[in-house]
DNA sequence: CTTAGAACGTTGCACGCGCATCTACACAGC
DNA sequence: GCTGTGTAGATGCGCGTGCAACGTTCTAAG
């Protein structure tokens, strides 16, 4: 049983199971994110992406980053981000820092009041993960899911699972 | 190698494999989704969230359906499908129209300039889906993935993928 | 019949996002 | 030293979204 596709352009036809495929990975993504968010919201008052943030300078030497970098290891635009960081940086959980050597660039900065924020975070974003996601698969299908994912996306350089 | 859960509330640690895998099928997510809309907007402007509700309509019985009903179909809140819908009625590619049966319920209706567009727009998104999921994935792996994700969302019956 | 409660859909509001644009700075070639 | 091209971030703008509140209609209980 295969799709009709009305417009003859794609080379070969898509069969129903590989869109239902497509679509059940769409909305499991979608509804599993929103509980995320939802959960980070109502217990630490923390969007995803700025949770994602605070993450991401936390792993980073000196707990800093170019907006620019930040911008690539976050899912956000350029504006997106310059946005973000106003927000964090309101709430004090961010500083920037003017960069030595390139006076264009600036840093993100975790603050110490950052760090505690994102540790308290932590707990509930693991549950979340590990409730709706990593609980639910076993060892094996982890390592499945591990291996498509690299399939689908060559990892940016230093993030690679090993096989 | 574990990842440090600084406040201890998790009832087992989550290692950094598990984490990865998590970050790289949000970022997987996330960008073949916005490959998606791109393709689609700039080669038959339309969003892909407008494709969805198009689709859903297109295979139900008469082209229509509750706005409820929609609602749950498509990945988007009662409001945000108002707003949607009114847009699709003022591009003429939907309608709405009463429902006899209950004065309080709305039937959103594709219209056959809807269908055209509709039909016109698939060849696109089929591709990007083959470009960027199916075909990086081979028959194997897509079975694994269905295994996958009816573990992690049971699917609202009637759209279960055959074991 | 009347009334309470629930369900369907819409609207006011504030917010977050991306695109295009802009300024400031960097670096190359002359 | 200038000048042109490219890059780092910030900003104006319009748009789409969800939440909360609202009007309307359906349904059940008294």
């Amino acid at each position: 049983m295969t799709v009709t596709v009305t417009a003859g352009e794609s080379r070969e036809a898509i069969s129903s199971e590989e869109l239902t495929v497509w679509r059940m990975l769409q909305r499991a993504q979608v509804r599993i994110t929103r509980v995320l968010e939802t959960d980070l919201l109502v217990e630490h008052d923390l969007a995803l992406a700025s949770y994602d943030v605070l993450t991401q300078l936390s792993e980073s030497p000196d707990r800093r980053l170019r907006m620019n970098d930040l911008a690539d290891r976050v899912l956000l635009s350029r504006s997106g981000l310059t946005r973000l960081v106003d927000r964090l940086q309101r709430d004090g959980l961010v500083e920037r820092e003017a960069c030595a050597s390139d006076a264009r660039g600036l840093f993100a900065v975790l603050t110490d009041d950052g760090a505690v924020r994102l540790a308290e975070a932590t707990p509930t974003y693991l549950r979340g993960i590990r409730a709706h996601f990593l609980d639910v698969l076993d060892a094996g299908e982890l390592r499945q899911c591990a291996a498509m994912l690299n399939k689908l996306f060559p990892a940016p350089a230093g993030e690679e699972l090993p096989a």
